[in-house]
DNA sequence: TTATGAAATATTGTCGACAATTTATTCGTC
DNA sequence: GACGAATAAATTGTCGACAATATTTCATAA
């Protein structure tokens, strides 16, 4: 339960109220520093091809050398950095190609994942996302289509399918290595997704299908949506 | 391109003249350590539950605490070890809901992959893999249906396939982060396919359908040959 | 001016020591 | 003898210093 725990704190949203600057006493030094690393690399702090200098982070949180570097390493776990040996640390930088490589990945993986949680997800749960997508409608309506919400909202969606799914691995996987890339390159291209309406029918469709206990569809519904979304933003990069 | 030497040596097999317990002057200490614990563990002489020591790992590897823990720390990433803040580190204990669990995501990842093989894999790669298969089907005879050798060959297999999809991020999450949990499971349980007659048959559907460029096709029957593995183990999980 | 190479500088890698916390042991009490 | 609290031991977390490697600077020569 304690690894429960750990991947409730790893998850990539609602970072509700951790965001402070400040050090957590309870954890260590560096889970502490590693935390702040990864929002700041996220939210575009630490700009993608920046030089990670140790001695400068170091005197930048008041930390010695040595939690931090503990910190880079996990985060090169994370695929946030990019370490070469007697060199040091950069932060990643999206290219186009990895992104597509990206929704690849997640087409797959999601599509899964929403047929699992056809499966597996109980009624209350289903009862949440209902609701939640409902916010979704209302945030639209009032920016008039708009829809800036879905910048963080959008993955809120997609991350509770997959905890539906009841899968520990796939949840590890999406939301420990590729959410962090996706929300990097969201906060990086200001990309707030470009068909909000659009997307939220599919979702509205997409749990349809996991209470009608339909994993078949579910699965295509939910590959379908992310495959139009590779898509958009294929076109998108083109121009 | 250092990247991609990278990858190359994180992947699981055939790790030739690799395995020897001495230190490569080339690189670090910390990776050094990493790889020999990498091996240890899915050998299984780190059994899974150990608690990891650093004073007494340090002690056997002859080296300082420092670069122990960055290694432990990347392990981590690589779900190799758990980490309890102020307690240690222990090896990963797979139970039968995570192998089966892990068999779901390589269903999904791997059928994509032969999808996206199916459309970008060279005509020399496919070529190699049919010898690869006949090397196999050799192997089966000479041990009379056995197969022992399909402890690292199945998985070779399937390596070749995802690093034909051309997906990095696909090469990655498969190649980090589950064949070594894979390959753990196989020595803990010493499972050698018992269906290595049937499994070659298969891999052998799944390069006609790639060499015939036919992603649908490819994708269905990689997810079938999965998932017909997946049952297997749990059918044996239950006895 | 540009190229080359050596010296100087800065950064990463490693180590041993100390502090903080957890785990094991001892002791006293019921 | 069993249980619980206090103490002792061991382990993890953090730090600063030094060694090894990479990068920059600068002088020299073409």
């Amino acid at each position: 339960m304690n690894k429960q725990a750990d991947i409730e704190n790893q998850h990539p949203y609602p970072v509700k109220a951790s965001k402070a600057k400040s050090f957590n006493a309870d954890k260590t030094l560096a889970a502490n520093v590693m935390d702040m690393l990864v929002t700041a690399i996220v939210k575009g702090e630490l700009a993608p091809g920046t030089k990670i200098s140790e001695p400068e982070l170091a005197r930048q949180y008041g930390i010695s050398r040595g939690p931090l570097r503990e910190a880079i390493r996990r985060l090169e776990g994370l695929r946030l950095v990019e370490l070469k040996p007697h060199v040091g640390a950069r932060v990643v930088q999206l290219s186009a190609k990895e992104l597509i490589e990206i929704y690849r990945v997640r087409e797959a993986l999601e599509g899964m994942a929403a047929r699992l949680a056809a499966l597996h997800m109980s009624q209350e749960e289903i009862d949440d996302l209902r609701s939640l997508l409902d916010r979704h409608e209302e945030s639209i309506v009032e920016l008039d289509g708009l829809a800036y919400f879905q910048k963080e909202g959008d993955l809120d969606f997609h991350y509770r399918i997959v905890k539906g799914s009841q899968n520990e691995k796939m949840l590890e996987l999406l939301g420990s290595d590729l959410y962090h890339l996706v929300r990097m390159y969201r906060y990086q291209f200001s990309v707030a997704s470009s068909r909000p309406v659009r997307a939220l029918k599919e979702h509205r469709q997409i749990v349809d299908a996991i209470e009608a206990r339909d994993p078949e569809l579910a699965e295509i519904l939910m590959r379908r949506h992310i495959s139009a979304a590779r898509v958009n933003i294929e076109q998108k990069l083109e121009s």
